[in-house]
Order: structure tokens, then C-alpha cells, then sequence
DNA sequence: TCGGACCCTCACATTGATGTGAAGGTCAAG
DNA sequence: CTTGACCTTCACATCAATGTGAGGGTCCGA
């Protein structure tokens, strides 16, 4: 598929799309007019790319793990050097951080709305029973 | 405490802290002198600032959930408008697909440090061989 | 063959979070 | 009183992610 294609099914601006293969993070192929063509798995890959830079991962990071999470490995392990190891050791402590920060507040949040929609004084604890 | 020791104790440039206040998310009290006066709580203030604007939310965000994350509750619950209800159940559900997306590639990165551990010789011992 | 819908590159603008430094006030210790 | 370590505001700089648009090529259908 080419550039147009690939932003509408993932809603990606195509201006972006360009920058994340500027940056490294996606390369296309070329068609013989110069066009940019895309196969099925970019789609997959752009919303994750999106979804990392969303949670605050620089495209410089990304670039960096993204290699490691292909479903079959494509990157041999002789070929992590120590420094990456070590690199994707601290990322993957950092992202633990991010993750333990966000659950923490959006907890508080999810309990502050419960509050408010049961009107209760908050000094309970609050249950699920809604599936919505 | 001044805004040095609030800066040593959050690791946090003065300069941040500064900013922090312009954009709403801290409110300091004034000696007579227009020094800034923090009390303790704004360390721990300080620090899930940091960790929310580290997790990708913009401080227009955390200022709209930062109130409602107060232990003793600041906020009354008549106070939440409708809008302000519904701008925390979306903040609260792109916080989970977060917490979702970083949760699901820090395991993959685990999962590749863990092949990689595996499938390679124990001289991964941090040491510097460096025959360049 | 022409128009419209694609695509290309290039380049400048903007926004949010930061860095940095100038110019100056406050205050405690020497 | 002076010095040095604080603090103040102001303002410009940077960086990454993104917006925007100019200027131009490609290709398909009327």
C-alpha cells in the first residue's frame, strides 16, 4: 500500500509517517516512481510506534527497542552488544516506572469518579460492578 | 522551604519548578521578600508531576486531574461539572491504554533480555575489552 | 489530453518542555 | 560594608513532534 493508505488506517498524518521513516523507526520500499510502499505489518507497526510516543518514549528510544519486539526475532543475539543490553535493561526499568506512575494516578482518578458518581464520602473502597 | 531545597529534593531544575507554577500545577506562597515558600507536601507534588509529564500527559492535563488526586479530598463533589467528569473518565481510559502499551512492549523487551541472557556465552559480565 | 488525486522533497512555523544567561534584589557571615 | 549564595523576572535558545504549504512529478479516468 502506499503513504495515503497506511495514514488512513492508522490515522497517522502522512507528514509523520515521513518523519518516523526520517527517523529511522519505519523504512518503505521504493516504487519505481519514487512512491513509498508499505506492506501489511507497517500498520501494526505505526500504531505501536504511536502508542510508544504517546506514553513518552522519544523516537531515539523507540528506534532503539523496536528491533527486539519483531514477533519472529529477526535480530540474531550475538548481534546485542553489552551496551545495548544495558540500554534496554534501563528502558524496560523506566517503562516499569511509567507504568507503576500511570496506574497509580489513573487509580486515584477511577476512585475519585466513583466517589463522585456514588456521592459518598470517599473513605470507603470502592467496587466494580459496572461493565460497560 | 525555598525553591533550592525543593529543587535538590526533587530533582527538578529551579527553572522547571518555575514553570511549573506559570502553567498552574503548584501554587507557592510568597515570603515578603517574593521569595517562593513550599511546604513538604510539595515534594511529593513535585515528584508526580514529574512522573505524569514523564508518562507523555501535558501539564494543561495533570492540572485537570491533579485536584482530584489530593489524599484528604480538596475537591467537593458538587464541584465536578459534567465536563469535568467526562474529561476524567478520558483521561482515565487513555491512562489505561498507556499503562496497556508500555506494559505490553516492556515485556517483550524482557522477554528478548531474557533469549538474549539465555543464548549467549556468560562472558556478558560488564568488562571492558575494548581491542579497538 | 487534461484534471484531479495521488505522490515526492524541501523548508519554514509552531508548540511544549526545557536550557541558559542577564540584570538585579535579599540576606547572613566575615 | 562587602561578598557570596540565595532569590526574583525576563527573554531568548533548543529540541522533538507536528503543522503547513509551496513547487513539482505520476497516473488514471473522462
Amino acid at each position: 500500500m502506499r503513504i495515503g493508505e497506511l495514514s488512513e488506517r492508522t490515522g497517522t498524518p502522512r507528514r509523520l509517517l515521513r518523519y518516523y521513516e526520517e527517523q529511522g523507526l519505519i523504512m518503505a520500499e521504493r516504487a519505481p516512481n519514487g512512491y513509498r510502499e508499505y506492506d501489511e505489518r507497517f500498520v501494526d507497526r505505526v500504531v505501536q510506534i504511536r502508542g510508544l510516543l504517546d506514553a513518552g518514549l522519544p523516537t531515539r528510544i523507540i528506534k532503539q527497542i523496536l528491533p527486539c519486539l519483531d514477533k519472529p526475532r529477526t535480530i540474531y543475539f550475538p548481534d546485542a552488544t553489552p551496551e545495548m543490553i544495558a540500554t534496554l535493561e534501563h528502558q524496560r526499568d523506566r517503562m516499569s516506572e511509567r507504568v507503576e506512575c500511570l496506574t497509580r494516578n489513573r487509580d486515584a482518578i477511577a476512585e475519585y469518579l466513583d466517589a463522585v458518581r456514588d456521592g459518598n464520602p470517599p473513605d470507603r473502597v470502592p467496587q466494580e460492578s459496572t461493565a460497560s
